[in-house]
DNA sequence: ATTCGATCCTAGCGCCGCTAGACAACAGAG
DNA sequence: CTCTGTTGTCTAGCGGCGCTAGGATCGAAT
């Protein structure tokens, strides 16, 4: 039995490095030079290793997703915890949702761009990917405003984050006014 | 004279058919079925013709999004013209904007998600583009508020409609409540 | 009629994601 | 300790990708 164990954990092990490979991979070269040749180069096994943990690339790509949402639900929640009056908190929020996209532009976008196989927005979505809504929810919900759901507010909140984040690293927003465009939406969204 | 002329016109026209045939193909398959292969199936010429007219399949992607933008920034203000008031002009260039991305995803991805080799945000941005960011400037810069600049309010709008769309398409947010989700944007950012 | 340049095509390069089939290594049985 | 069967890994290759070199063809101008 011990054997099967051994080699159980090694599986696991190396299931672990191919995910980190091609996130470290993915954050300095871009997602485009993630292919599985060059994959299978770094963690030092041939191509169809990878084909043993994975259905194809998409499944990576998921892997790194799920793993970056857990990160980015617990950035959020530090942050949000470390700030005083609901104003502080959700403009905490949006900081700490924009620095984790700036600085991991390649997670940020194996979760919310690039096709990972994985369903959103259902009953069966990954736990990780709930939980970094949650996560949001947590914050925002007590903002939402009278009348208003806190889910949809979430919702739209979020969205605009997302907008700014990926219009902003794709070149369509000059990064400068980051600043004052987070100010602008974290004074007229919520109700504080 | 008249023979250059005429081949002159030919070549255009051609071009103008890559273009054309790339977008449908885009648009009934998505950017990965359009291949340089396809596509020049498609027109009935070889495969490096599509080279004499472009650096490459990068260039392609730019002249779909240059066409596009330029039918968004008439859609919107088709839009905003035939509505009476601040707060409905801002609705109607919300729906026409998300109207726009909902019906033809290959070409808004062509516009803000692909790389179609354009400069964007700069001096020497095509023209189209700059039109169709000062299209949403002409309707949103009148309910920046006070003391806020417009071009910048109009960015963070521009920034959430995009976060509403790409989230959307892309499966993140459920399509049902598009409709409050818009409602609450437009009640919340613009002062009206 | 002949030249000569523009135009277009065939063929192929190096890369991609992915897989079939050969081969080696090793746990467990005798 | 040897044999055997499974498990794991690799080599090699398929079809398709973006892109390009070099040769054939066609038509305008002499």
């Amino acid at each position: 039995m011990s054997v099967q164990e051994r080699k159980e954990r090694e599986r696991a092990g190396r299931e672990r490095l191919i995910v980190a490979t091609a996130r470290e991979l993915a954050e300095q070269q871009g997602w485009d030079a993630v292919t599985t040749r060059r994959l299978a180069e770094r963690i030092e096994y041939s191509q169809p290793v990878l084909y043993s943990h994975f259905r194809g690339k998409r499944e990576i790509i998921g892997a790194v997703a799920l793993q970056g949402a857990a990160e980015l639900a617990a950035a959020v929640r530090a942050a949000t915890a470390a700030a005083d009056g609901p104003r502080e908190r959700v403009y905490a929020l949006a900081r700490a949702y924009l620095d984790f996209a700036a600085r991991n532009p390649a997670v940020y976008d194996a979760i919310f761009q690039l096709d990972g196989g994985l369903p959103y927005a259902q009953e069966d979505t990954p736990e990780p990917l709930k939980d970094a809504f949650a996560a949001l929810l947590e914050c925002l919900g007590e903002v939402a405003g009278d009348g208003v759901h806190p889910g949809l507010f979430t919702e739209v909140f979020w969205a605009s984050l997302h907008g700014l984040a990926t219009l902003t690293r794709a070149g369509r927003l000059p990064p400068e006014d980051t600043e004052p465009r987070v100010e602008l939406l974290v004074d007229r969204l919520p109700m504080v």
